[in-house]
DNA sequence: CTGAAAGCGCTAACAC
DNA sequence: GTGTTAGCGCTTTCAG
């Protein structure tokens, strides 16, 4: 069992016992195309008969290139980030890269500090959901001047140059408000988000929408939830108008959720006296007592295609500008707007 | 905006720059105590200046040590793995350590090669909810030989001389039982997850229990859901015994939802008619229709003392054999126990 | 096709 | 206290 611990092998063992040069050996490795066949195969067999494995710390340190990219985000708790991770790791594992993640809490200075961190480390790139101030940019300028390139996701800033690759909020919010407008609401409540991009960008879509469709409501019909938990509680200020909402839109599945609650503990029924619309498509949606309608917005792809433009931007020249992608949402119609 | 890339400052510059050699500047930025005062504070005050950053790469390579911990786990996605990896980082982090997560994909093979992967990456630790068979501990040897520390998580592996950290799975097993017992009910059936440690675990510890309140219940009375989705379906056939059951006890919180759902559209009664518990309490436990009971396994409890007792084996000598470490579960009894 | 020379940026060990 | 000598294990560059 706890035998005592095996000194790898390395290029030089190797060399040594096949009277070649550490070069040769190197260049099998990387799979170079210039080496004879023969030593090429002599050179093969005794990799697999040692298992030699390179060494990525002197790998990275001579050739100036580590294979890891870094992500940050500010929850893994959250499934939409979790999610993003596991779609980014899917995508740069078949490449040879590693994904080392961090989690900025949602602070903007532990983010600057697992920025540097990563720096530090030699990261080939970055994936950044930020938690920076909007406007507030110095942070993404810094990595800018290091020439390390990288993406943001989810938390747009449009001052940066950066590539950006996230949901297209504001048509989530009129895709949402759209669905209840066409199952004949239109007393549509909203439960809005903090004020970043994605939250802003929903109620923005949602007020586009009944602009367009010319209904006026009142300002107590959106809420604001802080945060995940409180849509409970929002939900129970809004059943209190008169008159009463006929749908409410959360701005995520959570507090969607939490609304679904209060309304079902007032006795009010959904749909037949209030639908409503998350956004999300947490798994749970649909174990909820009325499986709950909601907006999908592909998270997965959003980390795929993130990782995808930061692979291309790191093999590449200067980056050319990058035009935002915006992740079309896909509506899942359930019980919960019947 | 897109300025060219800066050099980053290497020791080298300061020493130049200072006439100092650059092991002193190298000792000034480690925090050797052998550096005189007036030197130091030029140094320093030119490291501030340049803002210097090390290169760990560098680092790592002279000094055989990484300062990086590899963590495996089957699924992200699993909030079980993500707060997991959330206690885990936010041990290690303050160490100075950072964290590269893999996915196994609840696969053995993708998890022997990311084992290669981060080996070779030469991380100082890693930390593994394994997806090996029970019993194939060969990996675990391989990585012994390597004289690489590391620390199972959530699957145990009693072969292996390896240190565990998990929930007590039994422990859980019994206190749903228990509490279902102390709540009246005297047919509990169960729905089992897979043959790993924790589905195994939670099942003898149902049987335990019911055994010593002299219950005996048919082999029905038994399920096995393949996955987490199959909660559902699992509760359906439950509710075709006769005597029916008066209560459900999930393997965990998806499936105990799941057969919620089943249960409620039935038109049976939560908590009247049927008691549901589940583990793991997840964060939408409370937002269910019935609230959900269950039992809480300290998640990010695991991440963090299993990084700990990784840290320490990691600074130490040869690892002395560690106890397995259980956490001890915590019932939540919400509205679906009532 | 093969290999020698010259590091990558840093640290360990030991002189001075 | 400070600096020297040697690398860590690999790759780049460029001769042969």
């Amino acid at each position: 069992m706890a035998q005592t611990p095996t000194t790898p092998v390395r290029l030089k063992d190797i060399a040594r016992d096949l009277n070649v040069s550490v070069m040769t050996v190197s260049k099998v490795v990387r799979n170079c195309a210039d080496v004879g066949a023969e030593t090429r195969s002599r050179v093969m067999a005794r990799i697999k008969e040692l298992n030699y494995q390179p060494n990525w710390v002197a790998r990275s340190l001579a050739a100036r290139r580590t294979f890891i990219i870094g992500l940050i985000v500010p929850d893994l708790m959250h499934s939409f980030f979790a999610e993003i991770a596991k779609g980014v790791s899917a995508t740069i594992r078949p490449l040879g890269y590693d994904m080392v993640i961090c989690n900025s809490e949602e602070n903007s200075e532990n983010e600057a500090s697992e920025v540097d961190r990563l720096l530090a480390r030699q990261v080939d790139g970055l994936l950044i959901a930020s938690a920076q101030q909007p406007g507030e940019t110095e942070l993404f300028s810094r990595i800018d001047a290091r020439g390390v390139p990288f993406v943001l996701i989810d938390r747009r800033f449009s001052e940066s140059s950066a590539p950006y690759v996230g949901a297209d909020d504001e048509a989530i919010g009129r895709m949402a408000t759209k669905h209840l407008l066409d199952r004949g609401c239109r007393r549509i409540a909203h439960i809005a988000g903090p004020q970043l991009a994605p939250g802003s960008g929903r109620l923005k879509g949602y007020r586009e929408t009944l602009a367009a469709a010319g209904i006026k409501l009142p300002d107590a019909c959106v809420e604001h939830a802080k945060d995940d938990d409180t849509g409970y509680e929002a939900a129970s200020r809004l059943l209190k108008l008169t008159p009463r909402p006929d749908a409410i839109f959360g701005y995520n599945d959570p507090t969607a959720a939490g609304a679904m609650k209060a309304i079902l503990e007032a006795g009010i029924k959904i749909p037949e006296e209030i639908k409503v619309i998350g956004v999300g498509n947490v798994h749970y949606s649909d174990l909820l007592r009325v499986p709950l309608s909601t907006i999908d917005q592909s998270s997965a792809s959003i980390g795929e295609q993130a990782a995808d433009i930061l692979i291309k931007s790191i093999g590449g020249k200067r980056r050319r500008t990058v035009k935002p992608v915006l992740i079309d949402p896909v509506l899942i119609a359930r019980e919960s707007t019947r």
